[in-house]
DNA sequence: TTCATTGCAAAGCCTTTGCATAAGT
DNA sequence: ACTTATGCAAAGGCTTTGCAATGAA
């Protein structure tokens, strides 16, 4: 189990540890609602905005604010666990960057179906790009648009 | 003459001929409000807000109202004279693009200068990430972060 | 004449913030 | 005790929308 997540990265704390770690270097309190966002937001898989987030941690924490889970959330990308997307609509989302190999997005114009992709030429090309520019790469969104399979279908059957 | 001008430069009318194209395609109207959107948003460089160029076309014209910016920026990135781009702050850029080669952006986290860059390879190995997946690519957004020379130097220095 | 457009203000979203109370450490 | 966190509601940005008046075709 530890195994699981040591796999291939050498000393890799659990997300658990690594928040909690995370918390008391930055002289913070771990709550229970900490807890329980952090819980939730583990157990999805996907790209979730701070509202469907909330709406799953108030089955189990009634009481739970919206601004919580937006400090919360804030809280979870400074500390390395979580990072925002954006994908063309007005919401800021959160998808687990804990023990995920970097992606990209590839999304569906038609059906919003979203794909996570990764390609080490475009990676390492960005690199001399930058490079190139006398910049310092630091990191980099790359959002992919098209039609997948099924609409590319749907639309030439019509 | 006509003929001149449709074989030669026939894939290259002017902005104006193409907005008001556009417009008239759509069975819209030509206003003088959106004459003068179009006139200041040209005579832009760069990346702009809704804002800035309500606070630009308000000189040349007082009476000019947000709404009406708003509207007819969406009018432009309709037509394919702008396009939109978002960069981390929470507000919609517009860019020309008509006429202009296909960029992407390379953004300074430091002090947030601004380089257009392309890279051919990069463009066609997106194709084919996409391709991969069955997806067939019809636009992308690339924002590379980083820090640039001058942002490097100041932070090695100190 | 007819139908889109305008400017204004109000309303909508998503997100942040002020504050008194509650609760970690 | 001391200080941060919470929940609420209010306030903030940015953008959209309803509407009566205006203006293009």
């Amino acid at each position: 189990m530890e195994d699981f997540f040591e796999r291939g990265v050498g000393s890799m704390k659990d997300p658990y540890a690594l928040f909690s770690d995370f918390i008391a270097r930055k002289k913070l309190k771990m709550t229970p609602q900490r807890r329980q966002i952090l819980d939730v937001f583990l157990s999805e898989e996907g790209h979730v905005t701070s509202e469907e987030l909330y709406q799953k941690v108030k089955r189990d924490y009634a009481s739970i604010g919206q601004a919580t889970v937006y400090r919360t959330l804030k809280l979870l990308a400074d500390s390395g666990l979580a990072k925002a997307v954006e994908f063309g609509d007005g919401a800021v989302r959160y998808e687990i960057l804990y023990g995920q190999s970097h992606h990209d997005h590839l999304i569906c114009e038609e059906c919003g179906v979203n794909v996570e992709v990764v390609d080490p030429a475009i990676e390492r090309l960005q690199i001399e790009v930058a490079n190139r520019h006398g910049f310092k790469l630091t990191g980099h969104k790359l959002y992919l648009y098209g039609l997948c399979p099924a609409c590319q279908k749907r639309s030439t059957s019509s």
